[in-house]
Formats: structure tokens, C-alpha cells, sequence
DNA sequence: CTAAATGCAAACTATTTGCAACGAT
DNA sequence: ATCGTTGCAAATAGTTTGCATTTAG
């Protein structure tokens, strides 16, 4: 455990934002200036190893992280791109009595038109 | 609709796998010895944004594509990579109802050890 | 005829990696 | 002391784009 991956693991834990990497690494920079890039993608790469935090493909743009508690689900905006959690309840047990084994994990990504986005498009 | 769209929408019709942008490219050479990458890259985002094809952002590795039919979602296996379609009956249905609004598409990935990868870490 | 699509190559974005120097145990 | 981790810069992977040329309608 270094100083960079506990200022990695702060950030991350101090919003409930779903940051990219070079956010995270841009907030990084403003507490350790000279920590790198390279580092903070090869943490978040092993904090995704140890399931400390999720990566999230995005249908657009750099991956993004998320600080893992319970399984959920996301909205993403296909607008303005934003993000929001849904929890799913019960999604994991009626997975895995339909697959028949273990699921290790999922990513839910719901697309649609947040509140905002569709109101503009109906003026 | 241009030769080289038709020729695309061959190759997505003729497997039930789901191919890769270089992958439906290397197809589309051998009977168009010419065709260029951003060309498959530009009508597969066309063909997307019709819903003629679905768009699967994967865990690593390149995007994969689907032919969409019904809505489903998918299974991923850690250790090989292999992708296979799971149908999830309701599901759209079930997160409207949870959303309250409506949902445009939805992309499932359901992370797994396969039967042969999990055979294997057995022994 | 003309507007849209192509082929090509170069540009770009996000991410990974090699390596010498550094730091935690 | 030693082994993993860092910072840096260069490399890579995947995809997009500008532009002159071709093609479909």
C-alpha cells in the first residue's frame, strides 16, 4: 500500500461520482503533483482485481470507475452521456438459477433519456 | 445502400458470432479485396445507429457485434473470452417498471467462468 | 448530375508498457 | 538489501477523420 494508491482509494471513496481514470488522476495531481498517470491506471487495474472498485465500459468515451458496494445496475443518458445507479434487486440469484453456475459479476448499462434530455427534446 | 454495406450486412447475417470490427473487415476482404477498415467502421456505427446491429462494449479486446434480434443479454467468460447470448425473459419490462420510464436498449454482460475454463481450473 | 459513400492515410484517444530510479518493508 | 512500485516517455490498440475520388440514386 503507497501513498498514491491510498490517495487512489480516497478519492475514489470521497464521491459517489462515477470518475475516468484521467479525472481520478487529475484530482490525484492536485494533493501529489508528480504522480503519474501510468499509476493511476495500474491501480485502478488492480483495485478492479481485488474487486475494490468496478470498471465500467462506456458506450462512448474512457471507461469509469465505480466504488463497489452492492450490485446494481447503471442509467446512462444517451444524450448528455450522465450516469445513475439503479439497484437491481434479485438480479444476481435469477441469473445464476438460469445460467446454472456461479456469476462471478455483471454490468448492467440501461440506455435511456434522463428527465433533462427529454424534455428538450420534446420542446 | 452501397455494395460494401450490403457485403457487412451479409457477413453479420451469416454467423451467429459475434464478430469483431477487423474481424467482419478480414471477412468482407476476401470477396472485396479492396474494401477499406474505415469503411466496415463507418457503416457498423451507421448500422448501430439504425439498431440493424447492436454494439457490445467488452470487458477487453475490441467492441463486438450483434446482430440484434429479441433483446438478450450476454455471457462473458473471464478466462477465454468466449461470449455466448442469454435470453433474459422480461427483463426490459421489469426495469421500466423500476425506472418509470422508458428504456431505449439495454446492454447485459454477465461475467463467468465457462464449463471447459472451469473444468480446467479444477484440476 | 449531385449528394453521399469510399479508399487511403494520417490523426487521435485511451490505455499499457519498458526501464531506470525510488521507497516500503 | 530487496523486491515491488513509481515517474516518465514511448509504444500500442482500437477507432475516427480529412480529403480527393468514386458511386448510387
Amino acid at each position: 500500500m503507497t501513498r498514491q494508491r491510498a490517495l487512489i482509494l480516497e478519492i475514489m471513496r470521497s464521491t459517489p461520482l462515477h470518475l475516468t481514470a484521467d479525472e481520478i488522476f487529475a484530482q490525484a495531481r492536485l494533493k501529489m503533483p508528480n504522480i503519474a498517470r501510468g499509476t493511476v491506471y495500474r491501480n485502478l487495474r488492480l483495485m478492479e482485481q481485488d474487486r475494490e472498485v468496478a470498471r465500467l465500459e462506456m458506450p462512448a468515451g474512457p471507461d469509469r470507475y465505480d466504488r463497489t458496494a452492492a450490485p446494481h445496475g447503471h442509467l446512462y443518458c444517451d444524450c448528455c452521456h450522465s450516469l445513475t445507479d439503479i439497484p437491481v434487486v434479485g438480479l444476481v440469484r435469477e441469473l445464476e438459477a438460469a445460467i446454472g453456475t456461479e456469476v462471478r459479476s455483471y454490468q448492467l448499462t440501461v440506455h435511456y433519456l434522463c428527465p433533462a434530455c427529454r424534455q428538450q427534446q420534446a420542446q
